[in-house]
DNA sequence: TTCCTTGCAAATCGTTTGCATAATG
DNA sequence: CATTATGCAAACGATTTGCAAGGAA
């Protein structure tokens, strides 16, 4: 399979980068559609997909049923807030040797992990303060 | 809202104690069939949901977007095997350490993290040698 | 001209829900 | 009797896919 340029591709991947809070596909469609105003859902999911797959851009899922994306995929951790359902990045050490605390007792070969953190987020956290 | 008690949730819940490998509600469905012939896939996932929030058996996901379940809610992780798709209990520490490590550089409160570790399951890398 | 990509709509799949009836306390 | 639980089927929401037409190499 050998790619073609398509400009529907290159627009949902500019989008992407000029976010930082992990647009679902949904978002990335009301966006897109901004300046093509006929692209179909198909292609943003397609295109999506295809991206992930290629490792432009990585497929996040945090629990809520609704994949996010992000075209930061340099490795990082992501919080959900459990109050306002925002995802963000959080800037942390990597947990790589969790990788050989859970290998220790394993018969198979472990080869990552997958780990998000919930709880408050700081515009949440602030505004409980008030109330 | 004040429990009524069913056969049909006690159903659920003895067949979900009498597996350890993490059925999805289709797999309870099937096999509580045998007792219930008739009961429906509806009850099935209002039962497991209502079993999950009051606590008696724990909601799993594992980035393949179906639910899986478990009635051990003691905390251990989980391993999915990339290759087979089998999901499987660790034998492992906690790493609550990590929540401190994730909310060392961060404004809001976390309370837990999801995490899972992925890989080449027991059964599946010995197969590997072989070939 | 080859064949990848698109738009559109229909289909899929896991899960939830409305409703009338049955079972529980 | 009051209320929760059930079976059935329809509805749902996110995502995927078949197909004919369009666009890139």
């Amino acid at each position: 399979m050998i790619l073609k340029h398509s400009k529907q591709r290159d627009a949902i991947k500019s989008f992407l980068m000029t976010r930082k809070d992990h647009p679902t596909a949904d978002v990335v469609y009301t966006n897109v559609r901004e300046e093509f105003p006929n692209i179909s859902l198909g292609t943003v999911y397609r295109n999506l997909t295809l991206l992930s797959e290629i490792g432009e851009i990585s497929r996040i899922r945090v629990g809520d049923g609704i994949d996010h994306f992000d075209a930061d995929i340099s490795l990082h951790y992501h919080f959900v807030c459990t109050h306002c359902g925002s995802v963000l990045d959080l800037n942390m050490e990597s947990l790589s040797h969790i990788n050989e605390i859970a290998g220790a007792g394993f018969d198979g070969k472990i080869s990552g992990h997958v780990t998000y953190f919930y709880g408050t987020c700081p515009k949440c956290t602030s505004q409980e303060l008030l109330s």
